[in-house]
DNA sequence: TGTACATCAGTGAACGCGCGTTCACTGATGTAC
DNA sequence: TGTACATCAGTGAACGCGCGTTCACTGATGTAC
């Protein structure tokens, strides 16, 4: 959307984050494939070479289109962290885990394209690892997860020696729900009702990590 | 594998099933996106346009390597579950779930690029319910869930108000893990540890079941 | 059992497409004096 | 303040690639008589 008409100037003054534009929104509307090289320069109105100014080849872009996503989604998740209101430990962590896993999903209903995009790997490149890149806190989603769980033991609602790896399991349930939602079998289900089971998602996990 | 030596006679005598064989193993070496009408008559030793006898078009082979992928991870949960020894209800019933979810878990570590394949959603073909393929037995394995699930509460270990669409909780949370592990940012943990978390994610679905 | 012939399953060549990428280039910018 | 010139950011044309798909065809098969 950065540029649709025709430039005046010979030079286009900020090609670099205009072509970064362009592939977000084609990451948005069609998730990495429709990262086309060729067809974010056409949006922006440039030569197909020119990108090569700003990228190494389609992969860094695409690879700046993955990270530029992922911090979106690190600071939705972010925000809604930050919103939560003071109360004891241990209903603070509860609405945190909450948080951090309604965001999550949220964020994937919202926009497929991009949560597939920040989520997809190239053979070619090798990413910092995902789900680091963090929000205007400088916090990532995972670290967010980390200091749920840990409020949790620390609140007592949840047993030290469940602790080691339960991001992961955490993690897993609501990316195999958004998963679901966007791209499998549960893609027909209405908006509201997969926002309602997402909840009864992270009622699950927070009943397994806090039964007796 | 079907036919790499050159062919003898001007008939192949079995060039459908040939194909479909060559694309499931395309499918199985990179995922759908593998699955190339071209390379699979490559494969089988034909030229591209003999294809067109046996499938209308690239999208029609592909569905049918879905389709195929699909049974495959049928048979395999089907086979964990028929294992499974008698006993009380109760444990029966803990056996199924974990059967499935093991099941359902190893068939996306062993076979990453038929699972992706199974699960992948063409645009323009409208696929039968995913995971409605059944194993040898006719049931797929999201009926097996559902046995599985129905046992739990038959068997007074899970609450009533909490059987409907719990299906879609635990099929969340073992998919989500298997994604994590063979296309996200868990890809690099070590098998033996994914395996261990696997039976985690399932503790934790049973917990979450079952919490008072 | 032998032969004519319709049917079927393959071939060979070609198409248009859009892609990523490279080449030699040119217009604009900004710095040194 | 003005000018020469190196540097930079774009252009235009072209490349090779592999794909899906279509065309008119031909060799093999099997059925009717």
């Amino acid at each position: 959307m950065s540029e649709t008409r025709a430039r005046q100037t010979y030079h286009h003054g900020d090609l670099g984050p205009a072509l970064l534009a362009a592939g977000i929104e084609l990451a948005r509307e069609g998730g990495p494939d429709a990262v086309v090289l060729r067809e974010t320069t056409r949006r922006v109105g440039v030569s197909p070479n020119a990108a090569y100014r700003h990228f190494a080849d389609r992969d860094a872009l695409l690879a700046a289109v993955s990270d530029a996503a992922l911090a979106t989604l690190a600071t939705a998740i972010d925000a809604l962290f930050d919103a939560i209101p003071q109360g004891t430990r241990e209903s603070v962590a509860r609405a945190q885990l909450r948080a951090v896993g309604t965001g999550y999903v949220a964020f994937a209903l919202d926009e497929p394209g991009l949560f597939r995009t920040a989520f997809f790997v190239s053979d070619n490149l090798e990413r910092s690892s995902a789900a680091s890149k963090s929000g205007p806190s400088g916090r990532s989603p995972l670290e967010l997860l980390t200091v749920a769980l840990d409020a949790y033991v620390a609140s007592g609602i949840m047993p030290a020696d469940r602790r080691p790896k339960a991001e992961f399991l955490a993690w897993s349930s609501v990316h195999g729900f958004a998963l679901l939602c966007i791209d499998g079998p549960l893609r027909t289900l209405p908006r509201d009702q997969a926002d309602a089971v997402t909840q009864r998602v992270i009622d699950m996990v927070e009943a397994g990590f806090t039964a007796p």
